[in-house]
DNA sequence: TTTGATCTGGCAACCGTTTGCAAGGGAGGA
DNA sequence: TCCTCCCTTGCAAACGGTTGCCAGATCAAA
């Protein structure tokens, strides 16, 4: 159907050697035969097949990006940037969702492997064992996990649930709800490490729990029940469930109850109360794990990214 | 570095075509000798590059997906929906991102071309003409887009645009803004179609405009200027930023403003008011898109879903 | 025992492209 | 005029599989 190498070659009375390196090694044939070659290529609409050329140079300028769910809002700004910087780089990213289903994620992985030359692994819901093996197969970079030796991009979630730690601190607030998020989760477990060893401070841990608003509104009665007075929340979403399940229950946030989110996604923004969250570098991280990827080729190299506080309407004094 | 089916033949002493025919064609193989194969292939952890296979096979079991703009929360649970289908038929889902840009569409769709066995576009942006031409090398599914001949998964815009002007005109509106989306938007013609055919309505037209928050915020004023009391939205973001324009100019909503969107977007669910909006059958879509390119095969069945009023907090009585 | 049908597995070509090697030709130096 | 050397191009093997064809083996029926 599509033209091939043999069309152009035959179209131009060239060898096929020539015009394969019209494209890749143009200064190996002479320009006037290669603006030939390139002249029927353009006629007949040719285009490398990217499959085939892999099959020899073992290089796909392909990369594969799995996330846990794409739905949740605070992957698309890294995804995007994460698009926009391979791009810029002559490669091309392919995106799958695992359903937060650590088999799911496996098996993508497996797929993955011959097609891509490397993949980045964001949040993976995966045992560190299962990915260190997988990694003899496809470089990876993987964003918000730390792994020996893997090369990573990790936001700076302890500085953030600090913030919010003090932040509620500030406000009066003793006794905190830390409504955590699905297991194996490297953030929740950095965010709880964190607000364990601050002193001053009355802990109740709620999780583990799905890391969306239904997780939220799942454990709203809970929290409510548990006698805080905040809650710091795994994620935008959880937090806006929870508020949404606290609001049924006419308890109001902020005047009964506090609480902060991590993220910043755009329902959070747009929700009223406007929520306060942790602001994750979500683009900045996109871009990092792209040049990560494509610069190391598998050393283990570490980036931290700052997180910050955002302060808006669902924080307030203690009562 | 990676076992390849060489390796396996040597392992157990049969040629290439016998381990293939293991996993190709079991029938043809010697349940003995093919479980032999299959042991060895498991021992060395080999799997069948599913590129090389599909040099020869002309099958690739990968579909692309193309979206707009993947941070647009509309989108998501299609690109999900998608994936759940394509993963139970055996094949695989590569989603990409175009920025709204027609360019980087078509580059990413030529692309493609070679990598997958056929394509889903969604909210394309290119000219029917483009498309066109693009479908000579690639079979596609088009959603939300009509084109002649080519199989496409539609929803019933102009049904939902006509429940809502109802649902405004019933509450005693007039005067009614529509704001529109992108050029080439097949969903904002419809809508401004089925508008400009209702009768007794006195419209104003806002466009083209970003379908995003930032969009509808720019409108915001000229929106609150023209006088209308109720405003539909090319979609939930567009409301969603128009609500924010609004209030930032303490017109309240729906007090002064009723305001629908369409899509129904988890942040519009969340929002304060909560909107009102027109359903769109994403996940129906996600899943029809991909069931029609693996029957079809590139014929042009076309499917029409329909969509729902769902009334919230956004909308009321006209002053 | 012969015949023929049915299984089974090897051989080799092919998919589209790259790349090391070598051959041909022209130019420049001796 | 002859010899190098470089530039350009063709040849063929390789990448990792699949598949049509053929030959040998097996087995049941005659």
């Amino acid at each position: 159907m599509a033209a091939t190498i043999k069309d152009v070659a035959r179209a131009c009375g060239v060898h096929v050697s020539t015009v394969s390196r019209s494209f890749s090694a143009p200064h190996l044939v002479n320009p006037a035969t290669r603006s030939r070659v390139l002249a029927a290529a353009d006629d007949l609409g040719y285009r490398p097949n990217r499959a085939a050329r892999a099959l020899t140079t073992g290089r796909t300028y392909n990369m594969g990006l799995i996330v846990a769910d794409i739905a949740n809002p605070f992957f698309p700004p890294l995804i995007k940037a994460a698009q926009a910087q391979a791009r810029g780089r002559d490669y091309h990213v392919f995106v799958a969702d695992t359903d937060e289903d650590p088999r799911v994620e496996e098996e993508l992985i497996r797929t993955l492997t011959k097609q891509v030359d490397g993949v980045l692994l964001c949040s993976p819901r995966l045992s560190n064992r299962m990915i260190e093996r997988l990694a003899e197969d496809v470089p990876f970079v993987v964003v918000n996990r730390r792994i020996k030796g893997m090369p990573a991009v990790l936001m700076n979630v302890a500085q953030g649930a600090k913030l919010a730690l003090d932040h509620l601190a500030g406000l009066g607030h003793r006794r905190i709800a830390l409504v955590s998020g699905p297991i194996g989760s490297w953030t929740s477990n950095e965010m709880q490490g964190v607000a364990a060893e601050t002193p001053g401070l009355d802990l109740i841990f709620f999780g583990p729990n799905q890391p969306t608003e239904a997780g939220g509104l799942a454990v709203a009665a809970d929290v409510a029940a548990c006698g805080a007075t905040a809650v710091l929340a795994y994620n935008d979403l959880v937090a806006l469930g929870l508020i949404e399940g606290l609001s049924a229950m006419e308890i109001g946030v902020p005047d009964q109850i506090s609480v902060v989110g991590f993220d910043d996604i755009l329902p959070g923004r747009l929700n009223r109360p406007k929520l306060t969250t942790v602001a994750m570098p979500a683009v900045a991280a996109g871009r990092m794990a792209v040049d990560l990827l494509l610069q190391s080729g598998g050393e283990g190299a570490t980036v931290t990214l700052d997180t910050a506080l955002i302060v808006r309407e669902s924080t307030g004094r203690a009562r």
